[in-house]
DNA sequence: TTGAAAGCGGTACCAA
DNA sequence: TTGGTACCGCTTTCAA
């Protein structure tokens, strides 16, 4: 132990390993390299003097000159909402399989994440990972002036400003969820919006109001919960105190709609689904407990993260094709929150799907 | 814009930024450190060259030379367990008010993380947290070589070997566990165990156990839910399946009571808590969820985040102290999934706490 | 295959 | 207050 005062480290640097291993620092360095030119002897000599020092090469020093940190910056916010630390899990070991690591960046819900993302930048990350906030075109432009590649998670951006996007199916889900309750004889429809202006919320507003209108029933009664519980309680209640209380409720994500069949049940004594369904979207971890038995639109967490992960990697090994949005295919997993329509449920793999005739439905992508 | 082909991306550097403004590089750096000497003129030419070029400092460059990265490793595994996002949501925001920000480790639930510690060094993080992991003396020692501070949240060491923890009161809370359900007439208590090798399991175990033989009663039955709700499920229906089912059962966290809930409930036809009564620990977001309503001894997350933080940041300022454990006290919140005792249950800002005479308990910590 | 040397983009010390 | 300059620890030519 070369005794230190104080906590300031003094690594082991190439320099120490090579004057250890009678080598140039040239040499140290090649032997850490894969594809480097070393011969075995020195290679072997290299390591074992690294080994005895406990050096470790420094990363950052490393990027500097490869200007690659390996560092993918990712902003969430609100992980209150189960979803998220799905994705974040997901994402992170997916990426550190590739060999790069996550730089955390908490974002308030609502507004905009631009302040945050000057700081992003600073860090020099290879990539951006933008989950539950927006970005704004400014610094969407700032990204790509540097050359630093983004992708909106779970979320678009109306003017694709040459960022990528990887979403579940809002629009089909929503419109899947329509049919599923009007197939289950629902008449007083309502649905509980995100946040207002989340392309999120809106995709799936659209997608229910449109299958409505196309099969001719009323447009839905709406209230907005804002991704949030309490708020989304407080929606409820709005809707349950009606005289034409809803029969069927969907919402914009499964967090309000625990929240929502809640109120429901404890808050104004309904039966879910005798005398309200309410169905969710995101089939987050909750949603299966038994005690919500949520039917839910599923989003495929394992293959958007991967969809994500295949998108950003492309673009750090050059792609720059025009910006994609990827929209991942999901299922409606029916469970014990919404009555059920005479037909169209298939058990796949133990799970319960709604899959009317009309479609279909090539299954979950890998 | 400098039209550049590529996603290789050709920062503005201090020296561009020098060039415009027609000062000196130093005089740009100057400029964007807080306390240096740089005449307002020169200040406000840097600022507006670097604001018409776009300049962002580099990070990694300066952190080469400050050999402060500003990045604390944080390593955490199964985020399933609601009370880690939350954890990680107040860790990274505490830290980036301070100007720090987290670099993401998914580890797994049990193995130890050593092989991740390895790639984290190499980061040159200035400090680093673990969560849900082991932490082998071996990387402690490697950490300590490096003057890497780590302190482990959640979980403590037997031989503390020169790293900080941050607990909740693990022991008291069980402790007051056993007491509650003593008082509230339960006669055959049991015990769902987290991973068996895990600090906070056998602590909440042996507080469990030493209140029990304290007041002369049977030791608790045992199964094991290894923080995990399928294997906690499985532990329960063990547990419910036996002739002298228990008529109390304290989980070693929330989110395996939930399970254990749940199969009460929907897998053997029990009423929570007229059948049986089950208690958590961690008081996680579901346990408020009225379809749980949970009873639940409280590690306050906000407190034990900032002690933690405070801890860590501490030993980067020079600290060098013994190392410390840290426990952050709690309070065992009464909902309604255990029968009550006659006395004791108090309402503190809206939250029903139990409270015996015995304890003076001053209250929530800050 | 090897070592010397020139950076990567900054910080910090020095003398002016 | 300023600019010049020596690094921080590594990668990557370039000759040998």
């Amino acid at each position: 132990m070369t005794s230190r005062s104080g906590s300031r480290r003094r690594a082991v640097t190439a320099h120490d390993v090579a004057r250890r291993a009678g080598v140039s620092q040239s040499a140290v360095s090649r032997s850490f390299t894969p594809g480097a030119s070393v011969s075995e002897a020195t290679r072997a000599a290299v390591l074992a003097a690294a080994g005895e020092l406990g050096y470790r090469p420094n990363l950052i020093a490393r990027s500097l000159i490869t200007r690659r940190s390996r560092i993918i910056g990712m902003a969430v916010g609100y992980l209150h909402n189960q979803f998220y630390p799905a994705v974040l899990e997901a994402m992170s070991a997916r990426l550190q399989a590739l060999g790069y690591h996550l730089l955390l960046f908490t974002a308030p819900l609502s507004g905009d994440a631009d302040p945050l993302l000057e700081d992003i930048l600073r860090y020099q990350v290879d990539g951006l990972v933008l989950a539950s906030t927006t970005l704004s075109s400014r610094l969407a432009a700032a990204c790509a002036a540097n050359g630093v590649p983004v992708v909106l998670f779970n979320r678009t951006i109306r003017d694709a400003s040459g960022v990528d996007s990887v979403t579940g199916d809002n629009r089909g889900g929503a419109k899947r969820i329509a049919a599923f309750l009007l197939a289950g004889g629902h008449r007083r429809l309502a649905f509980v919006a995100g946040i207002e202006d989340s392309s999120t919320s809106r995709d799936r507003e659209r997608g229910f109001r449109d299958a409505l209108r196309a099969a001719g029933a009323a447009p839905p009664m709406r209230v907005v919960g804002g991704y949030d519980m309490a708020q989304a309680s407080q929606a409820a209640d709005a809707l349950f105190a009606r005289d034409d209380r809803p029969d069927a409720v969907f919402c914009a994500s499964d967090h309000m709609a625990i929240a929502v069949m809640d109120r429901a049940r404890f808050g104004h004594g309904l039966r879910v689904p005798a005398d309200v369904s309410i169905v969710g979207f995101d089939d987050a971890v909750p949603a299966a407990w038994p005690a919500y038995s949520l039917t839910t639109f599923a989003q495929p967490v394992e293959a958007m993260v991967s969809s994500a992960v295949d998108a950003l990697v492309g673009r750090l090994e050059g792609d720059d094709a025009p910006p994609r949005r990827i929209v991942v295919r999901g299922e409606l997993v029916v469970r014990g929150s919404a009555r059920l329509p005479p037909a169209g449920v298939e058990t796949v793999d133990g799970i319960r799907l709604w899959r009317p005739e009309t479609s279909p439905a090539r299954g979950r992508h890998r």
